[in-house]
DNA sequence: ATATAAATTTAGATTTGTCTAAAATTAATA
DNA sequence: TATTAATTTTAGACAAATCTAAATTTATAT
């Protein structure tokens, strides 16, 4: 139905929309997905043509219903495929999201639906990200980041907030995995830092500037 | 490494080849990939360039060892792919070769590696055919076609020789899947059509047409 | 051996997606 | 407000893959 350049710009504007009703710029897509100004004007041209998104010259795009349908629909596939990789394949976390990339744009829904039922239909994907469902719905996950829970509070590690890989495999060696369980046994006030027992075991220390990056539930 | 087109050219033109070091001809190459000859010979220009194949102008082509390398890759992806569709998601054995065009081109030895581990190393695809190993090693089966099975011999349905869609949805109707243990119990002179045995209990009538691409072991 | 037919290649165009350099518009600043 | 700066768009070109129509080469038939 649509190519892979297509789904990757819609996904591009999609997560560029604060829904504010304010246009997004043609440098930002540009930087968004390493591509040139002019290669971004062609390309919204060709998407407006198709009432995948609404373009008024020099004032950026916003995407038709039409558009954020196929958005979703491909942040849907990519986040299933990272599930899959992740729980099925034994993928680091760090390492799926660049495969999720190409097998985001496979066309067919009924493997993406078989897929989802083979993996249970799971909520989130694994940086914590939630799955929208065959219809768009997206479930709002209630994770909250690990610097604002209180001490000697149990909890979940549930995604991250930054999904870089040097990020996902610093969490990887100091041994925070998702679905870890953790309490913050100490907050030091100078610099907000914390020391962590993860499994009622070992305990670890970490900067406030990670844990503003993990989610937990 | 290779575009999606590529990869394509060199699987069928490996198909096409009959290891008599007669080239490949460009009606058959266009006829077979569903183009025309013209682009069959930009194509295959391109691919000569980079020393995939050998080509010599009006007389055909023969693929390079690195030509025979990616094709054997590609058919590799290809067919274990297929038993992840059929063996996880449950597609029949007539759904799955479409789904497998598109998704033998993810570029990855990793996630093949993983997913071939994942599935414990199968040695035949969903239709019978050998699976290729890392290094693009054939092992050879020895299956044999039903119609040249002598009656009262226990066999086991490994594959077919027509893989088309309407074929295989006639096997499904009449209940002959993959792995489905059967027996000739009635060799029909005339016509050479069979009455089968279907696991120890019900009895059904084929026609030789039938018999002939229903590969046993 | 010539003529006709079939297969193959070339010439020239088209589509998709990209780029650089230049022009036009909008935003920022003095 | 006038000038400069930043952003965005256009113009023109290019690579990949395809096509049609015409030219060329090879095969077949009289
Ligand atoms: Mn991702
Ligand atoms: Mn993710
Ligand atoms: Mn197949
Ligand atoms: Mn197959």
């Amino acid at each position: 139905m649509y190519s892979f350049t297509e789904e990757n710009y819609l996904k591009a504007i999609y997560k560029l929309s604060d829904n504010n009703g304010s246009g997004v710029s043609t440098n930002s897509i540009a930087e968004n997905m390493q591509t040139k100004a002019a290669s971004v004007t062609d390309m919204i041209k060709k998407l407006s043509d198709k009432k995948l998104l609404k373009y008024e010259k020099y004032k950026g795009v916003n995407l038709s219903q039409k558009g954020k349908d196929v958005a979703i629909q491909t942040i849907r596939k990519h986040r299933i495929w990272e599930v899959f990789l992740h729980e099925k394949l034994k993928f680091g976390w760090e390492e799926v999201h660049e495969i999720a990339e190409q097998l985001e744009h496979i066309q067919s829904e009924l493997l993406i639906n078989k897929l989802d039922e083979f993996l249970g239909y799971p909520t989130h994907d694994p940086h914590g990200d939630p799955i929208p469902g065959e219809n768009g719905e997206f479930h709002n996950n209630a994770f909250v980041s690990l610097d604002t829970v209180e001490a000697n509070k149990k909890v979940i590690l549930s995604g991250v907030i930054n999904h870089s890989v040097p990020f996902l495999q610093h969490l990887k060696k100091i041994d925070l995995t998702l679905g870890q369980k953790l309490m913050v046994i100490e907050i030091n006030e100078y610099d907000r830092s914390l020391k962590l027992l993860l499994n009622g075991k070992i305990e670890i220390f970490i900067s406030n500037e990670v844990a503003k990056n993990i989610l937990v539930k």
